[in-house]
DNA sequence: CCTCCTACTTAGATCGATCTAAAATGTTTC
DNA sequence: GAAACATTTTAGATCGATCTAAGTAGGAGG
């Protein structure tokens, strides 16, 4: 790179153009390995491009072409390790078709929610990954489609008209529950916590249904607090209950690590002086001990599923919406045992 | 919004000042917030804007005016929370600008790092915080120079011509072994993991530093593996050297998650049998039994510092080179206790 | 009545790419 | 040698905002 060109803010096409003597049309062409330029002027334009180290201008390109390459991913919370390992998995697969992904956080609320895809609008994203802040209403979904811009729900949905990526947590419930009454325990607390959504409500209804074609007591559900810190100190709502539980689960692994650690504080062994089970296995969850018995959901591949269901969206945008479910998985491991 | 009104793919300003029956140079004042135009026509083309459905095209806007509103931001892995905590940080500190962060995960690879700095440059992003991945050339710092894009680093360093904000991880070390020292622990480890960086190397000499400055042996220096999961399995790493250790000092979070599960499945007791003292103190050390004695480096602080650097760089270029490094704390809680 | 000033308003060029429709060039066919 | 054709190349309009420089209107002052 000489002085001189160094000097001028930016390199464009026309400078590339001019430089291999031919037409800024046709050094557009090369660009996107259009077939019709000679490959003789091809390798020419392509050399006077790294000669004046030409940096492409997607933000110009997409004036005239209807496509920004960039995908937004808005999630409630950031520092949950659950939405980083979502984040991971829509991040990995967008970034191979080379498109890019804005990351925002709604701290589930609605009303910065709102503005969230306003701003994203106005950067024109191709389409939205998101994961609905709770009591969102369903009206959203309509004014999204009115927009006509492409959006997946993620973990959590307000409306069955927009396409949909989560986890079998109804299935997830059974599993857990089965594992449990088969080991003799009658009596399972769900042990839940943060604000009410769809995912949240899965959960919830799966358990009961579970708990009920177990002909078990569905009632015993405590709510915890929201931060992970508080939990521990909560621990003993377990024990408040009319029917003290032999066996809990968890409604995330949020959840799992507080109780694992409050359970632990009040000097009681998991696996044999309760019962434990989490959900959504986080990496973590591997590492606490015992080690926990947990039920996982699969952000990862969650958020590589949602992230594919987009792309095929934004590419047909006349697909009848779509509902994909991830199968879960109970891990067996070493927090469950017989009922004392 | 009428039938014909949804028609048109796009509402233009030019659409909404034709509605005002004003200028488009007019609406394009109001838009932003010009004190130029009367506040009659002000209502009148806002009202426009409102009726006609109007969304405003940074994309355009850019094209003219050199700034994208675009952050980006790469780090090296998304999965650990630790980056997580990071890139929460910036998202807030950034999106209370108005502006957008384009998140990228480097998986610590140069090229792939190398790709992803030129997609953002396409993009037109008017800066990027980075943590360099591990073994990253100096000589991507001149490069970033010559492209005259705004960079800050963090966390990790590898030119000091390009703003950087981190820990103190030598001081962090020093407390941890201080506190060590002066529960009578001779035979101190250090517990590393990951590929050589500056953080990295920064720890270590830290650590040797503090070793000498006490007198004792800084040579204990262990290796473990890179994932979570395997880090348990290695515990036994601890009692094949020369000198048996009395207390381990992890590198990182996932270091002491490792071990407090390995040393557990030993049959040993964390704070009685070894002293453990974790780095980092993400949330999930709160969680883990016996509590983990830690120490913190505030990711979330540092990610909302370096946005903070890269806004006053991208307003004020000619700045001279800053470093920002933040003190570290020792939370003490129980996982050290006098040696055996 | 003319000049000057203040307070708004606007036409038209501009940013850097893409796209359309047409032109230039070279090849083959009759 | 002209017509027909395939292959490359290009001029110029276009996307939707911003910016410059110039315009208009209405009042104050002389």
């Amino acid at each position: 790179m000489s002085f001189d060109e160094r000097k001028k803010s930016r390199v464009t096409l026309l400078d590339v153009a001019r430089h291999a003597n031919v037409s800024r049309a046709t050094a557009s062409l090369v660009l996107r390995k259009s077939p019709l330029v000679g490959s003789e002027t091809r390798s020419r334009v392509e050399q006077a491009m790294r000669d004046l180290g030409y940096v492409y201008n997607i933000g110009a390109a997409r004036l005239r072409v209807e496509r920004s390459q960039i995908i937004g991913a808005i999630v409630p919370n950031l520092t949950n390790p659950f939405f980083a390992e979502l984040l991971s998995g829509i991040e990995e697969v967008i970034g191979e078709t080379g498109k890019v992904v804005i990351l925002a956080n709604s701290g589930d609320k609605v009303e910065r929610q709102a503005m969230l895809l306003q701003r994203m609008r106005e950067h024109g994203v191709d389409g939205v990954i998101l994961c609905p802040a709770a009591r969102t209403p369903p009206a959203l979904a309509e004014e999204i489609a009115d927009w006509g811009m492409p959006v997946v729900q993620v973990l959590r949905h307000i409306s069955f008209d927009m396409d949909y990526v989560g986890a079998d947590y109804a299935a997830g419930m059974h599993q857990a529950v089965d594992y449990l009454a088969s080991l003799g325990h009658e009596k399972i607390a769900f042990a839940a916590h943060g604000p009410v959504q769809s995912a949240y409500q899965e959960r919830v209804d799966g358990f009961r249904d579970a708990m009920l074609s177990k002909a078990l007591d569905p009632g015993i559900l405590i709510q915890f607090p929201t931060q992970l810190g508080e939990i521990a100190g909560a621990t003993h709502l377990l024990f408040e209950q009319a029917t003290r539980p032999t066996a809990v689960i968890c409604f995330n692994h949020l959840v799992a690590l507080g109780l694992s650690a409050g359970l632990h504080d009040c000097g009681l062994t998991i696996g044999r002086d309760l019962s434990l089970i989490g959900f959504d296995d986080v990496a973590d969850e591997e590492a606490i001990r015992p080690k926990l018995t947990s039920v996982s959901t699969g952000p990862v591949t969650i958020g590589e599923m949602a992230a594919r269901l987009l792309l095929e969206r934004i590419a047909n945008p006349d697909l009848p919406p779509r509902r994909v479910v991830n199968e879960t998985a109970l891990h067996i491991r070493q927090s469950c045992g017989r009922p004392a």
